[in-house]
DNA sequence: GTTGGCATTAAACAAATGTTTGATATGATG
DNA sequence: CATCATATCAAACATTTGTTTAATGCCAAC
């Protein structure tokens, strides 16, 4: 099929089967069928089914970030846009693209269930870009407010954020069809949990931040377009 | 060992092991072993592992839900006080007790890949939870805010408390230690979500409306305790 | 052309899996 | 006691699993 080289051919098969079984059910035979390899080369490359997950998760993480980048801004760009941005990029890397894509559902599961390659998930990806989050949010936030509540704060956002890939399929049966279609876009969302956000630390109901991020958000033109 | 009939204890038995391995992973005869019946009970008794595992899952949910209500107020209590029982609530199914019931992790697999199981409990448990929240949350908001709004206001306040569940590991490793053990208690946290939302609702920056929130909590005298 | 190292293969292996079978025990009923 | 349905058991069954083996193919180096 491919005239990539076996071992490469593994890595990409076992992504996705991972992914959808998890390190138990997952098959060597089924990866090497996906690779169109033999069940041996598994073992002649890896040494072992465990190893080969490890590499999988390495590349997972790094292949997301990759694929999605934030949007460039320049400096003089006011705090409410970056942390649109930011929640959008989360959003995306979560749900963007029509099915899930494999690295998430297997980064889920390294969440989820922390095997080895977690530790270094965390503080490889999580950490900085979670610290970046806790430095926008102190734009809004007096000095008076302590560490641990602006953790707290951070972690709200990215847990609103989170759900909607967790809980997906309990959401969309929770919401009709119509609705779904209508306002669970990307930016619909993105835009909702900054909202709601900038609410909480501005002293401002959501209703009224709406139209003030709205217009915050169109006069970037078409760069990336709010609603 | 104990004078439960032998399909009841295969169905004890079986809930903490799929709530572990997951349905594939989880063997009969693990599940045997641990019920001290033989192999073949299993399929007597329940026909083959899937059935066993649907039986399980159904058990599951009424079993938490009954382990943990919601505490009894009179109807004068203030709304503040019944959104903050219904987070913390949520948060102590999800988060009480030492380690995690496996009622909690078999029904975090479930809403993750969801199988037969699944809408019978988004119907049964899910949705009348989730519309009841919503119904608490129009104490705040004006009828001028569109109904799919006030649905993802209320995803946001479960995506807020499941995220402690989900990613409790990670976040684990995100907060020092000291920080852990002083403010990710039960009441804390449910504290910190119910500011957040009520701060979004109420048009005061969630500073301001811990103070607020902490003399309503107290005024209810021991009933529960904020802090 | 021969050698030697690497890649790939089909086949086999031992262990574990869900399920079935047939025998045995139990205990109430006539 | 004999009968019968139910409950339990050890053993076997057919698959599937991860891994190993030994043979073969390939191709550049000498």
């Amino acid at each position: 099929m491919s005239n990539e080289p076996s071992r490469e051919r593994i890595l990409s098969a076992a992504g996705p089967v991972f992914a959808e079984k998890g390190f138990e059910s997952a098959t060597i035979r089924e990866i090497c069928a996906a690779a169109d390899v033999n069940v041996a080369a598994v073992n002649y490359y890896f040494g072992d089914k465990q190893q080969l997950y490890l590499e999988t998760v390495r590349l997972a993480s790094e292949a997301r970030i990759e694929q999605i980048a934030p949007p460039e801004r320049p400096d003089s760009t006011p705090a409410e846009i970056h942390l649109y941005d930011h929640v959008r990029t989360m959003l995306e890397r979560m749900l963007g693209s029509e099915q899930v894509p494999w690295q998430v559902k297997l980064l889920i599961r390294e969440v989820l269930q922390p095997t080895e390659a977690c530790q270094e998930l965390v503080e490889e990806h999580f950490r900085p870009r979670f610290e970046y989050l806790q430095g926008l949010l102190d734009n809004w936030l007096p000095p008076k407010v302590p560490t641990y509540r602006r953790r707290q704060i951070a972690l709200s956002v990215v847990g609103q954020c989170v759900h909607y890939r967790i809980a997906g399929e309990v959401i969309d049966l929770l919401t009709p069809e119509e609705d779904r279609r209508q306002y669970h876009s990307l930016d619909q969302l993105a835009f909702h949990i900054t909202a709601l956000t900038l609410a909480s630390l501005q002293g401002q109901p959501i209703w009224e931040v709406d139209s003030f991020l709205r217009d915050m958000l169109e006069d970037l033109s078409g760069v990336t377009n709010s609603r």
